[in-house]
DNA sequence: TTAATTTCTAAAGTATACTTTAGGTAAAGG
DNA sequence: CCTTTACCTAAAGTATACTTTAGAAATTAA
């Protein structure tokens, strides 16, 4: 279809295009413009056509998501870029830069939470009331799913083992 | 109901009883069962009834999620627990450390990545077809979701930009 | 122009990890 | 004994990240 693309008056990318120099399913294109990841504009015809500038968006996107990062996140990570003008180098340096902050806090983290699981492999405890595992609250919850104490705290009932 | 559960003719733990003891919703706990986490028993009237062990495996459970894995993988990791006698410390011990092992391969991809993206803040690419982050496949994809070759791969209409 | 492709929207489906709801039974306390 | 609390099952709902389906309109190739 879009083959001679190049050869057309720059009309924009066609979503298929798109598709085609991500990797990503088209259905996959138009779920990240309803989360407001890339904002296409419409043709006459009402079809979505795209700069060339998403391609780097999506890409983004997909390296993104590969670290673990949310759809939430990664819009919110993205509002730093221009709107009006396309990004350039230095736009994205910044976001990645500040991405690679999360990244580092999110691999101490993982470290942190290793050593103390070294140190329960040493007791051989977990489920001890003084297991550091069940007693720091300082590892990113993903979903802060209600009180959840995790052993350690006082039941209400303390009959010890 | 069960204040004084303590004097009783050691029957086993309550479902509640249970969720006391860990912080966990009594749902989780049905959903951890119908997810082969834990193994009840029932009594005459058809009531779920626990061990003591049993907190440890949901202890267990719950620190596992923390370092992001799934219930199958938790599931297929506890294979490993005896199932006719009580868990030893040795026998959580040897889990424990194979869950190590994961653990330090997961600190290992994210680092490869984070240094992979400081080659690419350096570069400021993200789109270009030489980033290493597009061309690797080492890292533990959560989902195989498809092809998805990330740019870099030549593209069915390579027009170079 | 006609036929094949592509795209469109809206809604439903998938997987994970649970919670909530509804209607009903069992156990515990007074 | 009776009321309250805990528990039971099955089904539906929630959030995330998408895919699939259905029916129709736009675009492109021959």
């Amino acid at each position: 279809m879009s083959k001679n693309r190049r050869l057309a008056i720059r009309s924009g990318l066609t979503i298929g295009d798109l598709a085609a120099r991500t990797g990503l399913a088209v259905s996959a294109i138009r779920y990240y413009e309803s989360e407001g990841l890339v904002h296409p504009w419409r043709n006459a015809g009402g079809q979505r056509r795209f700069e060339r500038a998403d391609i780097r968006r999506l890409s983004f996107v997909m390296v993104a998501q590969r670290f673990g990062f949310s759809i939430a996140r990664i819009r919110e990570v993205m509002q730093a870029l221009p709107d009006q003008r396309t990004p350039t180098a230095a736009d994205w340096r910044k976001i990645s830069t500040g991405f690679r902050a999360d990244l580092d806090q999110q691999i101490a983290a993982l470290e942190q939470m290793r050593d103390k699981l070294d140190g329960c492999i040493g007791c051989g405890c977990l489920s001890m009331k003084a297991c550091a595992l069940y007693n720091d609250g300082d590892v990113a919850q993903k979903n802060g799913a209600g009180p959840r104490y995790l052993l350690g705290d006082t039941p209400p009932d303390g009959d010890a083992k």
